[in-house]
DNA sequence: AAGCCCATGGAACACTGTTCCACAACTATG
DNA sequence: CATAGTTGTGGAACAGTGTTCCATGGGCTT
């Protein structure tokens, strides 16, 4: 049932100082998450990296946190609310809904870029409250587009896939490259090279694309697809 | 380096009948894995379950597999192409590109439909073999369609994030589900619970779409997701 | 028949998330 | 001010993981 809570802060009372200096808080904990998570990526946040980092054992973790789940999803809230909310406050007044769907995606994109875990933790948090921060901004401008109201969900479901299959790519090349030990580049070169090597024959498309990927612009490329999704509403309205 | 290794049955030489009554190959062992995928999700695939259903021991399975990444690749794979290998068989000779997409990603759809754990395997094979299947398949057509050369690779990639979004959040869907205890339909309505329950003020869209959440046809939002992306690609034909 | 090598499967290693609990530190009460 | 109670802490322990290692067995070649 915790899963549903929605409420990451808790009902988050002061807390005094204890005897490390400091007291552990939710905010604390999820902060020190977020370093880890970008220095190691998904696989260098453990329940004890952690803790050593805050110089404490596991167990005072569970106190604040309820699970490893928990902590993925409480850890990439930190970054898309402030992402989210960064995105609002800079939006111009008049400004037209697709160029809103626009900025917001770009927004989330330079997120996940920045952060490359959550690309996959927003996946996995399916439901939870930062999807319904990108999914609240989203829907408003479908609604201001002027689609029918029986075609919100889909049409807003369908920015969001896009955005997080995007994301979750993007996650899951990084998290290759680390394991590899690659950089991004050095990683583009090897599946390029494994492209150029397929049979001619069973795969002549994607030999063909070996040479575009290793040059291709990933921030580009998403803003091209959430344009062809944009005039895909519109056409769909005007026909 | 294997990880670029493109040709997952080796060099697939015979192999004898050994001590245990038959021997252990890649396709055995795979077989297998997706068996247990299938009855507990990828959180059920262990090495330890895997050799205990083939009656051996974990390190008997490292002779054939090199990682863990590497089985659920193999495992995703086994499904990923014979899903492509039926659907173009049974595409007719003169069928519109657009219909042949149709049909490849609804293929897709219903694959990691029938087998969750597949969503998010293969958004974790990055540029492996059974991605690369799916892309021949849709970047075939795409080319078929007469988009300019130079947009080859962002169309083709944008229907592929599509796609493996959407599988991504359907895994995720069911891995929470699982966890939870919960069916597909005890899931929606604890989500959908959740979210009619937000600050009205804050999310007005997301609460909005408790109710249709409830009713919503996952395989329509999809197709319908794909024809907006398909008519994206049309009118930026047209212009 | 001897030797060889592929293949096997169990033990061991270093890790993981999670639970448990003795105990410390602060708060409220008598 | 002492005492009791509550909130929070952190280390130990449990059950499990992926992966490596290696003594051993089976079948093939010479």
């Amino acid at each position: 049932m915790s899963r549903w809570n929605m409420h990451p802060q808790g009902s988050g009372k002061a807390v005094n100082i204890k005897r490390r200096g400091y007291s552990l808080s939710k905010e604390r904990i999820v902060e020190a998450a977020v370093e880890i998570l970008d220095e190691g990526g998904a696989d260098g946040l453990t329940f004890r990296s952690l803790a050593t980092r805050l110089a404490t054992g596991p167990g005072a973790l569970y106190w604040h946190i309820h699970s490893g789940d928990d902590l993925l999803v409480a850890a990439c809230d930190a970054i898309i609310a402030r992402t989210v909310e960064a995105c609002e406050a800079s939006a111009a007044e008049g400004m037209e809904p697709q160029e809103a769907i626009r900025r917001l995606s770009l927004a989330t994109f330079d997120a996940m870029d920045a952060h490359p875990w959550v690309g996959s933790a927003l996946t996995r948090a399916a439901g939870q409250l930062p999807v319904v921060r990108i999914v609240e901004g989203l829907g408003r401008q479908i609604k201001a587009l002027g689609v029918p109201e029986e075609e919100h969900w889909m049409t807003t479901s369908a920015l969001l896939s896009f955005i997080l299959g995007v994301g979750g790519r993007n996650a899951a090349n990084g998290r290759i490259a680390r394991v590899e030990g690659l950089d991004r580049a050095e990683f583009l070169e090897a599946t390029s090279a494994a492209w150029s090597q397929l049979d001619a024959e069973l795969y002549p498309f994607v030999r063909s694309m070996a040479a575009p990927l290793r040059t291709h612009d990933d921030r580009m490329d998403f803003l091209a697809g959430i344009d062809l999704i944009l005039q895909g509403i519109a056409s769909a309205r005007n026909r």
